[in-house]
DNA sequence: ACGTGCGGGACCCCCCGTTTGT
DNA sequence: ACAAACGGGGGGTCCCGCACGT
């Protein structure tokens, strides 16, 4: 994925240099001031690679949503067990690490923003949350099939579950900034995968 | 909270008519103009009775969230168990319901959009996290006392994780529409539960 | 029409102040800037008393329209006959006189810019267009009632080529300078009315 | 006329395709883009064809104005009176016919519009409008040498008018959309000729 | 020499949250 | 409580050079 032409270069350092304040400050609460200030380009030199404020907004959140997916599919692929692979979020998103994104979850920030007024990107949000769910219902299916997890596992509904206390647990956490929060939420996802876990011995 | 004189019924109003709009298009997002067109009051009205617009979207804020807790509170009075209790909010925020804030959650759709932005406001929700937790911890210690729930009950964690699926039941729910998803994340509140849970006949 | 409000004031002195720039720089060609330097008021100002600039375009040009048909209108009340009358145009648009309009006869120059690009404007001005025929055909039927035109005048063409006539000298006048191609041409409308008069002592 | 070096034929290929936009849109409201998406060329090269803006807007317009003449002269070779001659005009932009120029005359459409804002192009108008002028006056005079028009007949009157006819009738038409105007305000032209008409048998 | 790609900055119309005079 | 004006900033487009390839 290496840009090669000049144009293409420009259009990734504007994305990547703007991604993060997409995220902050929301995309409305984002101005062109804002990305002029952080590219130190000219207004005209962005409307030069971009159609318009949306297209920025839309390829910003493209950038961070895979940016945040490529971090966990890595550490995912370190995993022996299926359950290991879930406890990745975990990890990756317990308090005493840096938060690896800045401003949070873009899939939470947007689809906040976006569901009542952005059609557009509501439904890239949607997109995403659904890849999301079947990656983790993969997951889960792959340890009932190794005898991990019960077969009577709900998968739909432990993936969907997973993904709301991660999305809760840094909605909590920045609000209140209290990391001890975030911990526990996530510590929760352990007690639900133990509901299906196969308990050996027994 | 009787508003007796003029003023204060003229901010009463104000408030009341405008809370929806601020809790859907956001803080930022809500003009001025919008808040005229829904009073059918003049800007000059509005700045009489606030300090400027961030006045009105606090008390705005406040009261969206007192709103709901009102809702909420009335629920569970009507509860003979803990856990009882606690499932109001797996009826509340299911997907038969309509739900019945325009908008969404108010902490969910604030805490989003100042926890970045508007340390005020964030401070606001970090604090009605704090007493919502404060309360499910209340109503898990009374069921513990009460033989309901074990002795080990990690009331805190319990708590927090409640409230996390409730938001990302509300999030995914809104931002894929699809009302199946929100059950089923609302039904795992039971699952968490079941954990703490002292089983009868054992 | 004296205007009462103060709203109606201010709205009546911006387009008494810019009328005379939109039919010199056209309405596409003048730019907000334009007003608030000519009324020295804030942008704000402006648009708190207009929609948009359309809005005091369309303003504008019926001013001075309505300008151009009260001056030509008072004119003709001071004349005994209908040609007379008619030959007030030749009169009033007559190089020795200072072009009463800057900038031209309003119709003309809203109806080139209007034709292709802005409908409403358009409509506006050929409404403008038939008003007048409408009254040049009455005075022209008037002088065929009184025996001063002939019974075969068609009234339909007279009025529209001294109309043409009329916006032809300004046209020519304006574009090469020279005062006396307008008289050359209004003297003209005297020949087509020449035409339909009926001779005396024939 | 014959195009030689490479740049020749650029511009005149530029000049060909932007010649219609300029005389439907106006010189001012013709963008550069307007130029590149129908050339498709990029803003660079016709910056290299051209020292600016104003210098295809020229060109256009020189080009669209022979344009007409050459159309118009072409059909008076083929007449044998000089009323015939002077009579093209009425055929040529009778309502029947379709406009044979995309946005009507170049003349005046760059008249109006140039008279007060845009000097140089006022004067190339102005230009226009005098050998025009001529070209009518010599044909009145030819006709008054070979007896068709009386001796008395003033050649610089009839020119200007017939000249203010036929741009009258295309203002009224265009801006009423109806070709009856256009056709009336044409047969005028007849009346005009008819009065310097030397009649025969008399 | 010729064409292009890309960047620049001034200006476009419009709407914002706010203050002032009444 | 309101009407009216304010000035700054919103997103977007304008015409135009400059540096590069060929």
């Amino acid at each position: 994925v290496k840009p090669t032409s000049k144009t293409e270069k420009t259009r990734q350092y504007i994305i990547e240099t703007t991604a993060g304040i997409f995220n902050e400050k929301g995309y409305a609460g984002t101005s062109l001031s804002d990305l002029t200030k952080a590219t130190k380009l000219t207004k005209g030199s962005i409307y030069g690679n971009f159609e318009n404020k949306e297209e920025v907004a839309l390829a910003a959140f493209d950038y961070n949503w895979k940016h945040v997916r490529k971090t966990i599919g890595d550490m995912m692929l370190a995993c022996d067990s299926a359950k290991d692979r879930i406890l990745v979020y975990c990890r990756v998103y317990s308090s005493n690490q840096e938060f690896f994104m800045k401003g949070g979850c873009p899939l939470l920030n947007t689809a906040v923003e976006a569901d009542d007024t952005h059609e557009v990107l509501r439904e890239r949000v949607a997109a995403a949350f659904m890849l999301w769910k079947r990656e983790l219902v993969h997951i889960i299916n792959e340890g009932v099939e190794k005898g991990e997890f019960r077969d009577d596992a709900q998968a739909d509904k432990v993936a969907l579950s997973v993904i709301a206390l991660v999305e809760g647990s840094i909605l909590i956490g920045k609000a209140t900034k209290k990391g001890r929060f975030s911990d526990l939420i996530l510590d929760s996802i352990k007690d639900l995968i133990s509901l299906i876990e196969v308990k050996e011995g027994k």
